[in-house]
DNA sequence: TTATATTTGCTAACAGTGTTAACTTAACCA
DNA sequence: TGGTTAAGTTAACACTGTTAGCAAATATAA
């Protein structure tokens, strides 16, 4: 029985086609302006077809919401496992994550700008915690070869998110004004400030 | 000739009364739901009597960011002066602004959410500058008492900003989970680390 | 092979959105 | 009172997400 095969595989492809179609939308003209009809213009089908391989909008948006977490955090991975001190893993962290964020800002504005997710859906998205468990990762080895050993530990991966997150978005905000390293800089003084107080105290 | 004033004050009113409609549907229903059609339903008068008075929607938005701008400066002015110290100064700020984002989260997620203002528009809202000239100024008070006065200024206030907006922000997407407290918290433990390294360093 | 059932994709519509052209009516002024 | 301006209306345009209903192609069963 290899049609029934077929079958499923050319929905999967008919789906990747969609998202594929999108996800060039996206690049040329951004999220704002990205509609279900100029999705079916640009694969050549009417509206519903769409609609049979996605239950709405939110669904495709969800699915690169899915993508650009994983991403994300694979790339955290891979920078965060060529350090063995957590202050240097926290430190290339918030480099890679900065980086990802300006080389992606496709998927960074789905994933923290637009999507605005409920609590409830962020736990539900596996991808998602995949990114955080990496940083929360980092923070616990930080704290473990930290002077005090007491800190609270959800409250240090929150500011740390928190200025990382800041950072981005005020950046993100302004047209591209400053020259990178300067933009770097800003990174480079709010996380060695924030690993001093963590480690050093 | 007091009808042409009449006039004036009458167009002024109708304008304020469109601006209060609409400020009605954002608290009940938020930004994403507000639409030229329900003021108008609302106001009980046909569409395009708004487009006399706005020349579009991002118009009437302008109007509730300058708003929100000013209400913020304002404040934050008010707390900053109540301390002479620059630290105290910056932590009553930070808290302050906290306090804003989460008591007018309306005009916070409109300031810094949907409005995505290119940075001309941020240099050309006045109300924008005298917010940012508050912090500005608390920054530069801490740096003068600082032991290290050879700190970049604008990266110092960025850094700041950065931290504040993304503790904010962070916070905002969770759902009301942790008490206001644990909350609190969270932006005692950044913003002490940054003042810190600002002023002892 | 033919008849039935199912899937596939379409058109067209519904209920919204921002925005504007064209028209009517009311108010004003000479 | 007649002519001009301002105020406010209806109705449309061009979009948006979403879905009901129908036609054609395909697969299954007799």
């Amino acid at each position: 029985m290899g049609i029934a095969e077929r079958k499923i595989r050319q929905k999967e492809e008919f789906r990747a086609s969609i998202l594929e179609a999108a996800w060039l939308q996206v690049l040329t003209d951004g999220w704002q302006s990205l509609s279900i009809r100029k999705i079916a213009d640009a694969i050549e089908y009417s509206v519903p077809v769409i609609y049979s391989h996605f239950e709405n909008k939110e669904a495709i948006l969800l699915e690169f919401t899915k993508e650009g977490c994983q991403k994300l955090a694979d790339h955290l991975q891979l920078v965060k496992d060529k350090h063995i001190e957590p202050a240097a893993q926290l430190e290339a962290i918030a480099n890679a994550y900065w980086d990802f964020a300006f080389e992606h800002k496709e998927y960074y504005q789905l994933m923290f700008g637009l999507g605005i997710p409920a609590c409830e859906q962020v736990n539900s998205i596996s991808e998602m915690k995949n990114m955080t468990m990496v940083m929360m990762s980092a923070i616990k080895n930080a704290i473990s070869v930290s002077k005090n050993k007491d800190v609270d530990f959800f409250l240090k991966y929150h500011t740390y998110l928190s200025i990382l997150h800041g950072l981005v978005s005020i950046e993100m905000i302004q047209k591209e004004g400053k020259p990178a390293e300067h933009k770097k800089m800003i990174l480079q003084d709010a996380i060695s400030g924030f690993i001093q107080s963590l480690i050093l105290k």
